[in-house]
DNA sequence: GATGAATGAGTCTTCATTCAT
DNA sequence: CATGAATGAAGACTCATTCAT
């Protein structure tokens, strides 16, 4: 479905995207359906078709650019950032503020990441992430600035606690309400502290003290 | 539906909570019909809808379950360890080890905390997980184990670490396979690292220097 | 969709069986909807997906039980005529009568021919019966009894015979009609005309009286 | 929709229906979307409209250019023969061959015989064709030339000779293939022996060497 | 003349649930 | 307890046709 379209035409598959965006977000993708969608909208049911060739390729759609964005995001994010560890800590204080920013896609994304359809679009857009975050941390090993540790392994880890501190935040009772910086802050501080690890200071059990990367 | 059952029919529930567990993790909640599930034990409609009020109540059993059996898990793993960090260090390595044991069930979960109709099962269940754990959290920052953060995000943080690093397990690609006990070992290290966090030894850049609890 | 059916279930797939092909042979395959079918017989829409698959198949099972059908009625014609133009005569006439009979059916496998999801089904269906017919021609020529032209063409001529002679007999003006019996008489003269052909008695033009099979 | 047309607007029509007949002879008329169409033409859907009334009548214009121009053809090719049988063999040749060089336009008619919206325009045309050819018969009873039997039934009987064999001639395997005029001289052969009728020479059963035009 | 956009009734199909036997 | 049959609302998607520009 790549038609040519004109002005207006762009406008309504914006208009599209956006009110299916609102919500497959508040209700879920499979209880939403195309007739909520277009009826939400008032306009017929062909309009979406004209646009999508289904569904599931309105979604993808709409998981494409949410992945091109905060894409985009991360990297203005790194511009200015001088050696690894404060280049991780910008792209994750980065991908903390564009999620809050986004919480509907963020949402989606999770979504995604569970069902079979997306899972392989979701994943592929995440091994692109992983990639480049990976760089810093491999940087960062070479230059003697954190432990020598499989780097695939902590840069998951980053992610977790910084999609996991995304969703806390999101959640927050309002009347209890953090700023997103704070929570960037701690997702950011969390991080490089998993990534020297405890054994400098000989914390926690034995397991831990004596592992170390093999 | 809290019928009373013979062990017959005992037995047959146990059938239908593990063949559905199996077909959800397969192909999702939603794409998996009733009459799939039936369909798949060679039984009749009718046995569903006697062991179960619906489809709904049905994956709700399996949550239930599978929440049940992980803290069971937890709590047990904790018992030797002596001091707050250990018993974290536990708790992570339980966690890890029994959803790669309960590869299924961890997928449903995942996919539960997406949809309307089962999140606020999971975030209470994630709740009760989350204070257990926060407990020793207090208990550390108390003792002067670890700085003094907030410990709801610091728990948080760990979960994602856990559930992240559980994720990259279950879908490694079986050639370049890692054991179990060394993510297990990772998340632990990781966490523990992220709970000291960056600041006595000045790592990160300026914000992350300059940044603590407020 | 091969179901196990009880009596009861037999029953009903006869039923709509039958149903189906009333309206699909009086408004044409496509005209007539799957809610059509289920509407007049005052039952619901899922009734006709538990007996059948989908509208294709439906069509296919009526196709192919009409094909038995007629077959078997043309062997049982065949049965106690001694000599192969008596075969092939006897089976013209048998084919006449099933179509007469079978209106509907007669119809629909015409329909069937000229689309692409059923063409294939009736073509082979087609060519059973051309190979046994032909296979009598072939006897006749062996015999001696008809001049030795190519014997799949003899056999798809008289095949058009039948069928266009039922067609006409279908579509008469009632108060015109003539019987069924002077029907598939003309078409058994024809056939046997045409079998033997002109050559003997010098008729037709030119081009006739000099061609033989060559 | 009797436009008066710029002689720009003639070649569209023409385009139009020329595309048309190769959608619908290669996929069916239902299967076959105006949007097929114009899409395929690259043009716009207002296009189509302006050319025709709709989707119906734009068949059933090529269904008239089609009984037209295989009538003009069929009167060239009778003229210059003698006699009734001569006749009616240059008219089954013409026939033939016209169809063997229009195969989308066979097909398209077999189909268009078959759907409700259609058929009726087909009878049309085909009781005239019937009728020309019919004289011709009736004309040799008269002369003495064939025996005197039904005309009508004689006619069919050579339309379905006819039409059978151009099917059997247009879906021939390509490394068996026959040329088309061996086909026509089978046909009109056959057709001929056909109106001859077996009795003559006592062939067939009883009730074939007993039966005459009642 | 021509285009892209829009309409909405209608199509096939699925599926959770109920129920007679 | 268990089964096969039935229900019908709801869903995704199609398409002939109309119309503003």
């Amino acid at each position: 479905m790549s038609r040519r379209l004109t002005d207006r035409g762009e406008e309504r598959r914006r208009q599209l995207l956006a009110y299916a965006t609102a919500r497959f977000a508040e209700h879920g993708y499979h209880p939403t359906s195309v007739a909520d969608i277009v009826n939400g909208l008032g306009v017929g049911k062909g309009v979406f078709y004209w646009y999508f060739d289904n569904k599931e390729e309105l979604f993808r759609s709409i998981l494409r650019e949410a992945q091109l964005d905060l894409r985009r995001r991360q990297r203005d994010a790194l511009a200015g950032a001088p050696d690894p560890l404060s280049r991780i800590a910008a792209g994750i204080r980065a991908s903390v503020r564009w999620s809050a920013e986004h919480h509907e896609l963020f949402t989606l994304v999770a979504f995604a990441a569970t069902d079979d359809r997306f899972s392989g679009l979701v994943r592929r857009g995440q091994e692109v992430a992983v990639a480049d975050a990976m760089r810093h941390v491999t940087d960062a090993i070479e230059q003697g600035l954190i432990p020598d540790r499989n780097p695939l392994e902590l840069t998951r880890a980053m992610f977790g606690v910084t999609s996991e501190l995304t969703r806390h935040f999101l959640h927050q009772e309002p009347e209890a309400a953090v700023s997103v910086d704070e929570i960037a802050e701690t997702a950011a501080q969390f991080c490089l502290g998993g990534l020297l690890g405890p054994d400098a200071r000989g914390a926690g059990d034995q397991p831990v003290a004596s592992s170390s990367r093999s």
